[in-house]
DNA sequence: CTCTGTGCAAAGCGTTTGCAAACGA
DNA sequence: TCGTTTGCAAACGCTTTGCACAGAG
């Protein structure tokens, strides 16, 4: 397990606290949008701007360090990149749950039915939690 | 089969002309973005103002009478609301594909393993075509 | 020491809003 | 005729850019 010291540096990227703070709230909180992750790391650096973010918050996704989930009705969240997986979107409470994803099968599926070679996939599933549907 | 002029109605919209030229633009392409529409359009209506794209497409988005599907790494398509379906989505012609869905055995056990009551799925799976492939 | 990153302010761009005139039902 | 829609211009909000200074390596 390397730390995101290492794994910044891995990519060429200087570990400044304020990236080193990204990382951390973004893998902490599972997934964030630009707001909540402002206000969230406000707390550590009072004086943080917010193009700060938005800068840090490109490169990170465009090394494939972050990834943007675009959601239905609602601002794009961020996640650190890990395997594959679905995300269960709650419409009530606005939880995003991570789901395992067991569709490899599918996929072959389509890549021969559809001769189409498959690079990644977004996959969002919008319904009520279990929590909210008590 | 309704004419989008009684599909209009029914929602208690005005079937104006710019109205039925949207639906009739955005359903022979398929998938079409804000600008190629407006693009497409001022062929029809040389006056036409985005303002006017704009709230159509959000009213009639919001009647779900058309659906927006936020595509990763470019602007978001628009789509008349037909069954449920995934997208295939070519990284190098920008070309989407659409592809029916078989996974209602998968939703199944989703909604059983996670307690989650799936309203909506959205799946854009991201490769290379056909086409670009050969 | 050098080059990258930060913070600020301004610019940019896509989208929305307000309003008067035009139009559909 | 009445309420909705259009087109225009202005406003808005989110994101990006330019620049001087600070900080990482």
């Amino acid at each position: 397990m390397n730390t995101y010291m290492e794994i910044l540096r891995q990519y060429d990227l200087k570990a400044t606290p304020q990236r080193l703070a990204i990382l951390n709230i973004v893998s902490t909180s599972g997934h964030v949008n630009i707001d909540e992750l402002y206000e969230e790391i406000k707390k550590q650096f009072h004086s943080i701007s917010l193009a700060t973010i938005y800068k840090n918050i490109n490169t990170m996704t465009e090394n494939k360090l972050l990834l943007e989930v675009k959601l239905p009705n609602s601002k794009s969240v961020y996640e650190v990149v890990k395997s594959r997986h679905a995300h269960l979107s709650c419409e009530i409470c606005g939880d995003i749950q991570d789901m395992s994803i067991d569709a490899e099968k599918i996929f072959k599926e389509i890549s021969n039915e559809y001769s189409f070679k498959i690079n990644n996939t977004d996959v969002i599933i919008s319904g009520i939690c279990k929590s909210c549907s008590k």
